[in-house]
DNA sequence: AAACGATACGGAACGCTGTTCCGCTTTGGC
DNA sequence: GCCAAAGCGGAACAGCGTTCCGTATCGTTT
């Protein structure tokens, strides 16, 4: 259960009692405050949401994007998880990826602006870009493998560019009511169907 | 060809030799800037090029939006006006509306940022979005309409959905090697067809 | 139990943004 | 040549991320 020796964020392991627990004090507020603000949000108001100073914040997450991926991570993980368990539970493969481009599509759409910090480009937010590739990159292509397999879908996509599409079509779908992310995910994903 | 009485940007008439002047420098400035470091370079930047203070640029644009809206202006109406040409030189109208879609995924994403400038929702770039939206909207409306009328494509999606969607994709194409715009786009319209 | 070194905390301070504002300069009609 | 009006420059302000260091707290050691 003791996840010490990750690489982003949280070791349990060797640290002070009150500075565990200033961790999770943050790590709450940060939920808190993304639900409102969205996750670019200002640190000091995370800060203050918390009742800590700036400089806390920066000791325990370095960068923004740790922080974002501590709070988010449990969900991350599920999605991924589901992946696997999709394939099997599914009818086809085809049927699975367009399930499990849902999940995903659902917990983009539902963090403000994650789908936008997932694509900036300053610093500091490749840390975020990575993890997201790193954890869902081989549950997608093992879902696109397995419909190339069976002849589903036109081959000439990889799941890097997919993703990549993915989250940029749901960037900005919680402000505009008429914007549909999903419906034109599921066309995307429809214009991946072999013509045949 | 006096397009005095714009609603944004650049009125030509009644203003002096020197306002004019400094204006145009402005544009010539920001174009370069613009490239080089993408629609949203620092205005100190914009202003340091065009030698000029601050505050002449705020005069001329009081809004970012209507920078760019004004150095982009050209090409927009280039892209406007290509639609109704593209519907009676191609042999169907989904043809069209494939080679008006690679136009203006091509004038996207050989700007850096504007498409994510486009997606902004931080003030002062509604502008920016409300003219892409003025002058292109009817224009992919009508394609879509003719596509839909020849039975080429399902129905189901707006045009207003189709630009977000094309435009969200373009988000982040010019850094990423590993990402083609162009090509999901492509995909997307693909997913457009009537399935028989 | 008291003292002490290590650890963590808070928030002031810095640098970089956009944006406004006002004293000074330039222009163009008289 | 003169003078109001128009325009200009850049200092000044506000909001952000980030760093840094004096101070407070913790956990261990005597």
């Amino acid at each position: 259960m003791n996840d010490s020796g990750r690489s982003t964020g949280s070791a349990a392991g060797s640290k002070r009692k009150d500075a565990l627990r200033n961790q999770q004090t943050l790590l709450d507020a940060a939920a808190a405050v993304f639900v409102t603000s969205g996750v670019e949000a200002p640190v000091r108001d995370i800060a203050t949401k918390a009742g800590v100073g700036t400089g806390t914040i920066y000791r325990h997450f370095p960068t923004r994007a740790d922080l974002i991926i501590a709070v988010y991570r449990h969900q991350v993980e599920a999605c991924a998880e589901a992946g696997p368990d999709l394939l099997t539970t599914s009818p086809t493969p085809h049927a699975a990826l367009e399930q499990w481009v849902d999940l995903f599509v659902d917990f983009l759409v539902t963090k403000h602006g994650l789908a936008a910090a997932l694509r900036t480009d300053s610093c500091g937010f490749e840390t975020l870009h990575a993890y997201f590739l790193d954890r869902l990159l081989p549950v997608c292509t093992r879902l696109l493998d397995a419909a190339a397999a069976s002849g589903e879908i036109r081959p000439g996509i990889d799941a890097y560019q997919l993703m990549r599409g993915i989250g940029n079509l749901c960037i900005g779908a919680e402000n505009d009511p008429r914007y549909d992310a999903r419906h034109l995910v599921a066309l995307l994903v429809a214009g991946l169907r072999q013509p045949s």
